[in-house]
DNA sequence: CCTACCGATCGGTAGG
DNA sequence: CCTACCGATCGGTAGG
């Protein structure tokens, strides 16, 4: 009798399905694919089944590799926030004036956050759409990462007329939402994290 | 045999109903409910039921008042637009130097946007979370209104070095997100407008 | 404006 | 990784 192979019988196989067998890549793949979805339609707007669907396997599957959406959702968030601190951290470790630092920020923050092919992806924001249990600590994450720019703000010699918590959150608003209009192919990311240093550059 | 008061059986009646009885005030009422809701928790995170709750009755029972959820988002974000654009008018009116109506528009703007007992909320952003079908209607009545900034910054004195078309969406991006960061009782949106508008001065 | 319901979809699970 | 399902919730509707 014959033996039909596993999941023959789907309707297509779009999605891209384990191939060389090794689980670790495997959950690697799937981390991937979750965080792309989330970072174009959101927490709410990706269904584990769609998450599935992408990665050539049905929805309920995706908790041999994972415990819950939530967790997924955390995991990445905190992952994407490690890696971001990384890169910047590596792109002002040559720099000393205060200015030259914070559009060298700007410059790696943009890049990360407009890599449209990257686990690195934008989900800083958005913060109604994922469920209250979760939420505080996505936010004292970030927090975390935002010292960062705190940090770059105070040494920056401004006018005495500005505000710097202001000056700060203002700044990290327009580098999250910069995704929101960004699109691909007419200025890069170096380009516009240069423009925004240059706007936000007042002595 | 007595009869109960309609909907006195209601676990409670935290809800606002309807007191005068006039359905055309009472439409406003749900609008205004619906237009804070959707601000605050997103379009996919309110339900009809959800507002029914606030309003006193349930979800089913708005559909006497509106056609669909989707018909509903849209009438709120049209309007609200509406509003937004005529008190931007009115503010630039008396005004003739660039940076000078700049810096009221950009008032006028965050004062609507950081109001958060209007009709006339942030709901600009994130259209992702909103049905495909009324996405690029949303998209293009946006557009439309942020015609009026493309306007104030050309006739902007600016360096030659600076991308126009890059500011100006700098610019909105930072107005429409400062309700993810804003919290009241520090600073002013007046206060904020005129910081903004004094990072966004160069010439 | 309510009752009572529809079909669809959600996150998640037991068992194989 | 699938089958087959759970309880919950969604937008929406018919009829009163």
């Amino acid at each position: 009798m014959e033996r039909l192979v596993r999941g023959a019988h789907l309707k297509d196989r779009k999605g891209m399905r384990n191939a060389g067998g090794n689980p670790r890549e495997r959950r690697r793949q799937i981390l991937e694919i979750a965080a792309q979805m989330f970072a174009r339609k959101g927490y709410r707007g990706t269904s584990m089944r769609d998450i599935g669907e992408k990665a050539g396997v049905l929805g309920g599957s995706l908790y041999h590799h994972i415990k819950s959406k939530d967790a997924l959702f955390v995991e990445l968030h905190n992952g994407a926030l490690d890696v971001a601190a990384d890169r910047i951290a590596q792109a002002i470790a040559g720099k000393r004036e205060p200015w030259d630092r914070l559009e060298a920020a700007c410059e790696a923050l943009l890049e990360i956050q407009l890599d449209p092919d990257s686990l690195t992806l934008p989900m800083m924001n958005d913060f109604r759409e994922v469920p209250e249990p979760i939420r505080q600590e996505l936010i004292d994450r970030r927090d975390r990462f935002e010292d960062m720019f705190r940090a770059m703000v105070d040494e920056l010699p401004l006018p005495a007329s500005f505000d710097r918590s202001l000056y700060r959150n203002l700044l990290l608003s327009l580098l999250n939402a910069a995704g929101d209009w960004y699109r691909p192919g007419r200025r890069t990311p170096r380009e516009i994290g240069r423009q925004i240093a240059a706007i936000f550059r007042h002595e």
